[in-house]
DNA sequence: GGCGTGGTGCAAACCGATCGCATTGGCGTT
DNA sequence: AACGCCAATGCGATCGGTTTGCACCACGCC
């Protein structure tokens, strides 16, 4: 398996509070949950994954109050959303800059493989295109070794 | 502007109308259309922009049925699917096969840059992590020329 | 040219995501 | 520590792009 680079999922946390303050937005006990789940982003979950893992918790806890919430951090800049045209937006609070994912078609497992950097070929785009290049996406689409053997 | 590879229209379009025989699919004049606009797939169009262009010549389509026929065409892999989540889907099926794309965020439009080959950074992947990699998606966002300048 | 079946047009259904609203509760103020 | 404002929550209703069901139509094998 490919070395993950990742950050101090408390560090993380303690950003996003800081961002959520700084915005002069209240600390709920809810939001503070999907910021901590977020924080870690433990296998890229998506909304779902994030009201079920807070189930336990939170158990009144309506999906529209994840959905906020995402919402919320991602605009404060501190998740990269992974949309999909299909639905089962995944989101990374962990490393929330653009960042290359490999994609399990069967298992929809996301990891973040260790690339040689793509400065080089958004700075090639942007020479040869005249755009100003503000972000990007890159998704490898595979069968994991674990599906695979399966 | 960056120079772009392309192939004759007139040759996709065959193709496309090879494998609608070989699927022992009809071959209707709305379909026939849909496959003629998507053989060049001028700014990567959507199903609405299909739609608006044929509204001269089949003023009673349904949007249904240009739906219906993109998705048979690219069930067939004659079309690639730029799928994107808040909807709109766009289409190529000038080169149905995957590219990487440069999108301006403001007009929306979609250009293909040529860049140096994938082939490197698909296989430094499948090497490194195992996984048997089926396709790829790589998207630069940012802002065109004549939108920079408006 | 006739027939069978797949294709079309229309409208209804679908469904994840979002919104409106009444209630709750965080947190600045006193 | 208690008050009170207004953002945040939970719930249900709503939305809009896409898909589907169905009756009618027409492509293409014979």
């Amino acid at each position: 398996m490919i070395a993950v680079a990742h950050y101090d999922p408390e560090k993380r946390f303690a950003a996003i509070v800081q961002k959520f303050r700084e915005s002069r937005h209240k600390l709920t006990p809810q939001r503070l949950a999907v910021a901590r789940v977020l924080a870690t982003s433990e296998g890229h979950p998506g909304v779902d994954a994030i009201y079920d893992k807070l189930q336990d918790d939170f158990p009144t806890m309506s999906l529209a109050t994840v959905y906020r919430n995402v919402m919320l951090i991602k605009s404060l800049g501190e998740v990269l959303e992974l949309g999909f045209p299909e639905g089962g937006n995944r989101y990374d609070g962990n490393k929330p800059y653009p960042h290359p994912h490999l994609i399990c078609m069967q298992c929809k497992k996301i990891i973040d493989p260790e690339l040689a950097s793509l400065k080089d070929l958004t700075r090639e785009v942007m020479a040869a295109s005249g755009f100003k290049i503000v972000t990007h996406r890159m998704d490898f689409f595979g069968i994991c070794p674990d599906c695979q053997s399966r």
